[in-house]
DNA sequence: ACAACATTCAACCGGACGGTTGACAATCGC
DNA sequence: GCGATTGTCAACCGTCCGGTTGAATGTTGT
């Protein structure tokens, strides 16, 4: 068995570049074929067709092909999983509970007043 | 000006290795020395190093160096920047809200009950 | 049957990534 | 001052990434 990625790790490393967010954010409104995809970019289909496999991978975007045409459209599920995985830190991020935190463990610091 | 990536593609660059989650992870609890971080892992001290850089970059590590030794803590503000990103997507992944939403698209649909 | 169309495949390219090693720099304890 | 400690730097290596091009695949409309 070769230690395959994790899957937040190829979901994280889908997110990481500008073009994949774009399309899942245009893919949030509605399906979508490859062509409508890329049509925005100046890159080459192929190009597209490439982000498209690697959101494919990641389990971002499911694919329904009729025909020479192909149906793109949102899977949330992942995108789940990562906020879950985010939101583990959230009480970090907020100012106030962070300084709560902070008194908490330190009652006796003479620099909170 | 040679456009350089959004903070936001380096943030989830940075989350998609499995060794600087578990950083991260770690870190969330306390501070820790370089060292310290390095401990649990085969690597070199050196890749870890840069797997901190990484983090630094990304804007979700500080540092603080007292003579030789680096303390690192975590700033979970970008953390905060991702998640904010992926709750645009939060009511797609919601069962419940998205059948919702489709019998609001289609009223009349017969398999509605 | 055939040409146009929608998309993928395969090969290639330059650059970034994750890792290594060995040398270097700064600081500490004695 | 010196040797041990903490960490970075620089060069290198193989692999992955994002992009290209050109050929191939399958589908459609006429």
């Amino acid at each position: 068995m070769v230690e395959q990625p994790h899957s937040l790790d190829i979901v994280f490393h889908a997110l990481g570049d500008p073009t994949r967010r774009a399309m899942l954010h245009r893919l949030a409104k509605r399906e979508h074929t490859v062509g409508e995809l890329a049509e925005p970019y100046a890159m080459s289909l192929a190009s597209v067709s490439k982000h498209i496999k690697t959101l494919e991978r990641a389990g971002l975007v499911k694919r329904r092909v009729r025909g020479r045409i192909h149906y793109c459209r949102l899977n949330p599920r992942p995108l789940e999983k990562a906020d879950s995985w985010l939101r583990a830190y959230e009480r970090l991020w907020d100012l106030r509970l962070a300084r709560l935190e902070e008194l908490l463990r330190h009652p006796d610091d003479p620099s909170n007043p």
